[in-house]
RNA sequence: GCGCCCUUAGCUCAGUUGGAUAGAGCAACGGUUUUCUAAACCGUGGGUCGGAGGUUCGAAUCCUUCAGGGCGCGCCA
């Protein structure tokens, strides 16, 4: 039940068929006409700019065309109650209530599906978010991304798409020798009292790792920690494992599950690196080459080396990326193209990774990677979360893995609570930063959004409860013959966008546009409930205690678009607040 | 130097594959509670949509260019 859709079919059929009697010309691509809801200032229902799109082929001014398609229009459509022409060309259409009628009735039956979108195009999708490095908790940087790409799969999911979702763990490389160091050293703090070394430059400080070092203690009785190189691999092993034990329960606790956790290092150690670069060896994406210094770059420190490379600059990147290090061990990038590689054998229609600002640099040469492997354009897109910007007793607030000084997921829960968490991380684009003021958003949290969108909620709840009915059970209604007030139908107006909102945020992945759909929808709800103050005919609840059918459906088709789209954010609608 | 992102009201931001007089919240000021939940509502003020060109019947939206801010730029992941 999209009306949106609806209409533009019908504006279409309606077009072509006046072309074929030879009355106007169109044009090739029809995919311009709109079907919108007109600015407020209109009263009409709904508008289209199909005489506009026509104007130019047809060589006529767009109020005529848009008197023809009037005349036709109200012919063949039984549901308009009027059509009005202003002035550049629109065509506002004012329906009868019986349209409204059938719409709300449609959307009543759906329940919880309503918004779903009816196309038969069902995709799967491959989406990898998160991705943090295993060497401590979740900060509040990587919590944006979370969110979004889990909100994300939801939304997929609920157009009825395949969506798996996947952690990839860089547990290869640097940095995870020196995070196992770093828990090493902190076991023989723990056995030995041999003081931990502050000031090392590639140690991790953070507390946390004392509690990964006394439970591989604990767990691990029989293993000797004498020498760092006799253990290591074990111990990276332990570490990691540790690590992602506090990531996923971080991720549990801000309501996140992934389908796998992808480990690197088994990536390298199936050989897969070598398998996936040997591929792009043979078919010429390869080649022993040197990378020229950055501009801005000390020319003297710069040392050209011959080294693999790969040729993403034959898919529009700056440079060719470097494959290997001067060790022979693969680099970051290698073992990322094997894991693509890995990805694409698993065979999902389109893959998404969503990315910190920080990796945005990265993102031409993995596509370019996967161009390359798969012969396909647009086979994995890469959205990118801005950064939040920290800001604590007023000042921006860096933080800092060096020092161990940062704000984790698991104190922003603890202050926030996971529902504002999410709705907040959510609320604005990916595309641009996010001032997050902690002492804010601790003090003032009634002020958020959150609230207002769960309020309205609550406020249906209310109703229901001082009616004895359950808000949960359907509701029954004899015939759907309402006469609308125009409060009503600006209700519906706004309910019948649902569909449209969830179609482009699921198009263009931006699941933002839901809570802000969500907190108008609440902001014409809540307008709606305070004109009973002044007007007792306008209250829900009437004297002798009885509920309309009429304020039935807009109390029911309301709380369950609130309801869907709060279960697609993730958080909770509760019945009082 | 190069690449990506951003610039909309005093502040934080929405803005539908280009549509009509650009919208919210916060802050300011004034009002609304014997009433279904005032965590709400109503009203007032507040704008060269960073600047300049261009495409178009029509631009905050697309293109070019300039300015300002952020992020990144070979063996970190």
């Amino acid at each position: 039940m999209n009306i949106f859709q609806i209409y533009q079919k019908k504006i279409k059929d309606l077009i072509l068929n006046i072309n074929k009697n030879g009355k106007i010309e169109i044009p090739e691509n029809l995919d311009s006409i709109g079907v919108d809801i007109p600015p407020n200032q209109f009263k009409s229902h709904i508008s289209t700019n199909v005489a506009m799109i026509l104007s130019k082929i047809n060589k006529t001014n767009p109020m005529d065309l848009a008197k023809k398609i009037k005349t036709e229009l109200g012919k063949v459509d039984q549901s308009i109650e009027k059509i009005d022409i202003v002035k550049p060309g629109f065509i506002n259409i004012t329906f009868k209530n019986i349209f409204w009628n059938q719409f709300i009735q449609g959307v009543i039956n759906e329940k919880y599906e309503y918004g779903s979108s009816s196309s038969n195009n069902k995709k799967s999708y491959f989406l990898e978010f998160v991705s943090a490095n295993p060497t401590g908790p979740l900060h509040v940087g990587h919590c944006r991304g979370a969110v979004s790409g889990d909100v994300l799969a939801n939304i997929l999911k609920f157009n009825k798409h395949k969506v798996h979702k996947e952690y990839y763990v860089n547990d290869y490389g640097n940095q995870i020798i020196n995070f196992t160091k770093s828990v090493y050293l902190r076991i023989k703090e723990q056995i030995e009292n041999k003081p931990y070394p502050k000031d090392q430059e590639d140690l991790y400080p953070g507390e946390y790792i004392i509690q990964i070092a006394k439970n591989i203690i604990n767990d691990n009785k029989d293993l000797n920690f004498d020498s760092f190189d006799k253990i290591s691999d074990k111990l990276t092993i332990l570490s990691v494992n540790e690590s992602i034990k506090i990531i996923k329960s971080n991720l549990e606790n801000i309501g996140i599950v992934h389908d796998k956790f992808q480990s690197e290092r088994e990536i390298v150690n199936n050989n897969e690196v070598q398998k996936t670069i040997d591929k792009l060896i043979k078919n010429k994406f390869v080649y022993n080459g040197k990378i020229k210094a950055p501009e801005g770059e000390d020319k003297n420190k710069w040392v050209e080396r011959e080294q693999l490379l790969f040729r993403s600059t034959d898919f529009g990147d700056d440079k060719d990326r470097a494959l290997q290090k001067s060790d022979n061990s693969w680099t970051y990038f290698a073992g990322d193209v094997a894991y693509h590689e890995n990805k694409l054998n698993r065979n999902y229609d389109t893959y998404i990774n969503i990315l910190g600002a920080d990796h945005a640099g990265y993102i031409k040469r993995i596509t370019a990677s996967v161009e390359a492997l798969s012969g396909e354009k647009n086979k994995l897109i890469c959205k990118v979360s801005q950064l939040v910007k920290l800001i604590k007793d007023g000042k921006p607030f860096k933080m800092s893995k060096r020092k161990g000084d940062y704000i984790t997921v698991e104190d922003l829960i603890s202050e926030v609570g996971k529902d504002a968490t999410r709705f907040i991380m959510l609320n604005r684009s990916s595309d641009a930063e996010i001032d997050f003021d902690f002492d804010k958003v601790k003090e003032k949290s009634k002020d958020n959004p959150l609230y207002y969108v769960q309020y309205c909620y609550a406020r249906i709840c209310s109703v229901f409860r001082h009616i004895n009915k359950d808000i949960n059970e359907e509701i029954k209604i004899e015939k759907y013959n309402f006469n609308f007030s125009s409060e009503d139908i600006d209700v519906y107006k706004k309910i019948s966008e649902w569909p449209k909102c969830i179609e482009i945020s699921s198009k263009k992945l931006e699941p933002h546009r839901v809570p802000t759909y969500l907190y108008e929808l609440s902001s014409l709800f809540h307008s709606y409930w305070n004109m009973g103050k002044e007007d007792k005919t306008k209250r829900f609840i009437s004297e002798d205690k009885k509920i309309s059918d009429e304020k039935l459906v807009l109390l029911k088709s309301v709380s369950n678009v609130i309801k869907t789209g709060m279960n697609l954010v993730g958080v909770s609608t509760p019945d009082k607040m």
